[in-house]
DNA sequence: TAGTCATTCAATCAATAACTTGACTGATTG
DNA sequence: CAATCAGTCAAGTTATTGATTGAATGACTA
């Protein structure tokens, strides 16, 4: 252990260890959306609220999260190193030589939507010239917290309902937490369904926070 | 468990664990050198024969390594994925946010090199008008493997003996098996101390190549 | 085909990790 | 200042992992 190499892969190891639990990777999903109350992560993972305490805890010492105090509850969320890129690395590599995701992959998400995603750039350039809609169906709240700009925020709960605010003239792009999220293939596959021309985009509000694009805040729910 | 979020990062963890040990990465970064038998491997991490077998099926059954029989060894190299990329990623993640791993490198490696390593690009541009002498300081047999073309190669062990064979008008870049080996650091630090100029290049063999960049094979020893 | 070599497998043990439960702490609120 | 709320800590249980040892396999070699 006092060989200066073997401690470098030493505290590599440690690092991906820490990401060596689904469960913190879930954690860490809904951390990268903005700030959480461990209870709120607890719920949305459906962690016991010590478990994702002490699951939060490990991300942190591994900087992985941040938190702070707010009155009584604690908020976490991303760290500033690069997690996503880290996570987007682990991605590409698990999408390239593991069969089983692969297989759920395909079984799940590709019947769901067999079409190709919209890239980062792809949705930028539509963007300028106004040819196209995103659509951002994560929950209310996670909307609130930060979302790209623009974006309509219509929950996947609430699309039944609200098609009216959805324009029928113009193609789509939805959204939701990341390249695995189900609510944007979910979302695609209904309106599909409906007869829209809608897209899902390979990423999602993490990546494009994390490539420094820049985001809205609450308040403004519709195209400027 | 039948939840397919919940499944996919289950499968994302179960490759992070395999990168979760510090015996497995290193094996890892000799495999990346070239095809290697699993006693040399053994020999090369001071793990035991059986222990390095272990490891290695680890790593093969994720996808990180291949192996090979060849008569009655067997022979492990790089799996063909993104696997170096990976790496990169959590590399570069332990550096930004690490305070141990900053403090390992600065407290061993910085004393030793504490100029800014040269990068693969102006490296490419000076390979291009003839300014610099490429040195790979990897031992013979991990040369003959693969190597940057054109380079020279002195095993650091020989380089007191073999001083002759560098030039003294030219500026050197050094490199090994990867951002941390040790070797290129301590081949900078006795060169420059002789009064060579010489630098340390950022990557190391298996960057190199896994950036699609040409590699030279067992032969030509010198500068073309 | 018996012997040898390189590797893998199987059994075992100690160490670590994940999760649960219930007690504890720190900040707000009545 | 007692009560409550949000989170953390500590102890214990079970499961998993890493390492060791020795036996077993598979492929060449005399």
């Amino acid at each position: 252990m006092t060989n200066p190499k073997t401690e470098i892969f030493e505290q590599f190891a440690e690092l991906a260890r820490v990401l060596g639990q689904g469960n913190r990777l879930e954690l860490l999903e809904h951390a990268a959306q903005g700030e959480r109350s461990v209870e709120r992560l607890a719920q949305l993972t459906g962690l016991s609220l010590a478990n994702a305490s002490q699951h939060l805890q490990v991300l942190r010492r591994a900087g992985f999260v941040r938190s702070r105090r707010d009155g009584k509850r604690m908020l976490y969320r991303l760290g500033d190193g690069p997690v996503i890129e880290l996570l987007g690395a682990l991605r590409r590599y698990a999408e390239h030589s593991r069969a089983e995701v692969r297989g759920i992959v395909s079984s799940y998400f590709d019947r769901l939507d067999s079409l190709e995603p919209v890239s980062r750039d792809t949705l930028l350039q539509r963007l300028g010239d106004g040819s196209v809609v995103l659509l951002d169906v994560r929950p209310q709240d996670e909307f609130a917290l930060g979302h790209l700009p623009g974006a309509l925020n219509i929950p996947f709960a609430d699309l039944e309902r609200r098609l009216a605010e959805l324009p029928t003239d113009t193609q789509i792009v939805a959204y939701c937490r990341g390249p695995y999220c189900v609510l944007s293939f979910e979302a695609v596959a209904a309106l599909r369904a409906k007869g829209y021309d809608i897209k899902r985009l390979e990423d999602g509000f993490p990546e494009w926070k994390a490539a420094g694009l820049p985001v809205g805040v609450a308040g403004d729910h519709r195209l400027p």
